[in-house]
DNA sequence: TTGCTAAATGTAAGCGCTTACATTACGCGC
DNA sequence: GCGCGTAATGTAAGCGCTTACATTTAGCAA
């Protein structure tokens, strides 16, 4: 397993071999019709014994583009960005386009990193996951002139470019559903909001729908927890430890509804008979467990798609406008009235 | 919103500014203790003034080399690969290093397409998953001395270099458990099994098992199914509709194992109680589903780790060996003998 | 101060590609 | 077969960077 690395073939070793120019050869590789049927196939041949491709950076050089979009999300092990981000990838490699995937851990400061990281490498666009974060990112973006797309977020101001929807009203429309059910003692597990406008933006949501209603919600009914099943199964925990207990459960997504969904069968309790649980988000894992959750369904391939035709659009220097995403509520099993 | 490109700053322009020669710039650039202090502070200036980003083609041209590693995986939709590239990635940043994520859909024209782009990126390296490919891959990648590491899988021969646990063996004992809860009738959910060497070995290491304890799996007890839950359900309820009727279902990953517990409630059967159902894989979901599934529980970040310095040593022109990553059976609730 | 050595800096070539412009070949009507 | 317009191909410059080698500067001993 010997990996000695030879030196690469170079255009050159190509054109020789075909017995034509580099700059045949180049247009073969770019627009095959750009060159005779006959020519073409010279060169496809030295291309294939030589086992050529062509150098990335010398392309980037000689192009000034590397036709690659970059995007930083909080986290790859969750499904909740996956499914978007994979739609976008599909959508850009339509284009020849490929997408760069760098992840923060939802934390500002290796987001910031991964931004330079992925500047440096030449990208022609970037996808950004939510609004909040220093000026000075913008700032930096906006005076290489780079093209970025804020996703999974929504708002009508000019400042940026967004593509998504706007949490706080998908979720005041959840909890809007869970308050027509009858219920007035609500909790919730949030996830971590420190910088995260769209997990404080969906707890702003549940706020309005409870004052809208009178009601609202106490401290210590909200409960932030990171992203994963186990937190959110102690978060619930907690939040039942309580005296009168919340007969319903409004969760920041649907990794944590599942997680309190689990919380309840350890403690011995029915959903949603004893208590009722929502998420956000629309998963797979949202129809998947039982009983199904009724959540907020984010339409996740179409707005990454739209993300990529954005991008795809603003790198072509067309001039474009924010895409709002509309969520539906989807009602499942997970919600019903509280019991009596 | 207007996102004229700027003509990027150049190197130049900072050594115009700062009043030294480009090869200075560089040099403080890659490594700043080669460049006097003050001569240093002035370049550092006229960088942040400028706002330049080295030109990473420019770069790459330069020095034939990216620090960049790629990865085709079949899917990043799916939990399974995301927990091991994630931490893969986490390792390579450590040596900074960027890890560029392809994925195939489980198709090997695909991935042959997403191989070609990522080395026409210049990668240093190669993660693939499983092995079973046409031999002109590993041709195309040997010639082009191309280091590149097979994960997901293991395998004793000499001809890659591999990390990750033999399918079959892990596989095999996971039945093996099954076996001695007594269970004698057993269905089988397997993934799709062309061009996927992993999951025809899952499916192999069941048949050895079995055959061990005289038993078989008749071809109406073996189901391929897609990877997601939806389908491993309905897949479930065919099993189910045989007579005599499997008391076990051995599924082809955790997904699966899911999605055939989603069909048993839709069948209103119970498990264990009516019938078992393992996993392979121990993602998140499978701890977190009700009953939770017996699997076989894969160190997937150890090996994403394990890929990652196998790579990064193989690029520094070290001698490396394939790395065997060992799993474990974890017994939880969905398994239990069947009923009389 | 002078002369020497080592450290700091500068000069310029070349990495592999694309493309504007220059040149050549092809195919057609006569 | 000739001449022409157009299509095909070739020539060579230049994209932004690193680095071998050349030159200058700084620091220090005498």
């Amino acid at each position: 397993m010997d990996h000695i690395r030879k030196p690469n073939p170079t255009i050159d070793d190509v054109a020789l071999k075909a017995n034509v120019s580099t700059a045949t050869v180049s247009r073969f590789l770019n627009d095959p019709k750009r060159v005779r049927e006959a020519t073409g196939l010279r060169v496809k041949r030295a291309v294939e014994e030589l086992g050529y491709a062509p150098h990335f950076g010398g392309r980037a050089l000689a192009m000034n583009s590397t036709d690659t979009i970059g995007a930083v999300v909080p986290t790859i092990e969750n499904a909740i960005f996956a499914r978007g981000i994979q739609a976008m990838q599909e959508r850009l490699a339509q284009d020849n386009v490929t997408l760069l995937i760098a992840s923060s851990n939802y934390d500002t400061k290796q987001e910031w990193q991964q931004i330079q990281a992925l500047v440096a490498r030449g990208i022609d666009g970037l996808l950004l996951i939510g609004k909040d974060r220093d000026p000075s990112v913008y700032a930096f973006l906006k005076n290489r002139g780079l093209p970025y797309v804020l996703a999974w977020v929504w708002n009508d101001d000019r400042d940026h470019t967004y593509v998504g929807f706007p949490n706080d009203a998908s979720s005041q429309e959840l909890t809007k559903r869970v308050l027509e059910k009858g219920h007035t003692n609500i909790g919730m597990i949030a996830g971590v909001l420190a910088d995260n406008d769209r997990a404080r933006a969906r707890v702003s949501g549940v706020r309005t729908a409870l004052a809208n209603a009178d009601l609202s919600l106490a401290p210590d009914q909200l409960i932030e927890s990171v992203y994963d099943m186990r937190s959110g199964a102690n978060a619930f925990k907690s939040l039942m430890a309580q005296s009168p207990r919340p007969t319903a459960i409004i969760c920041g997504n649907d990794v944590l509804a599942a997680g309190a969904q689990m919380g309840a069968r350890e403690l011995g309790l029915i959903v949603p008979d004893d208590v009722s649980v929502v998420g956000f988000d629309d998963i797979d894992l949202a129809s998947g467990i039982s009983p199904p959750l009724t959540t907020v369904h984010v339409p996740h391939r179409r707005m990454g798609n739209s993300a990529a035709e954005l991008l795809l659009d603003m790198r072509a220097g067309r001039q474009v406008s924010s895409q709002r995403i509309d969520t539906t509520i989807v009602m499942r099993g997970s919600l019903a009235p509280p019991a009596m």
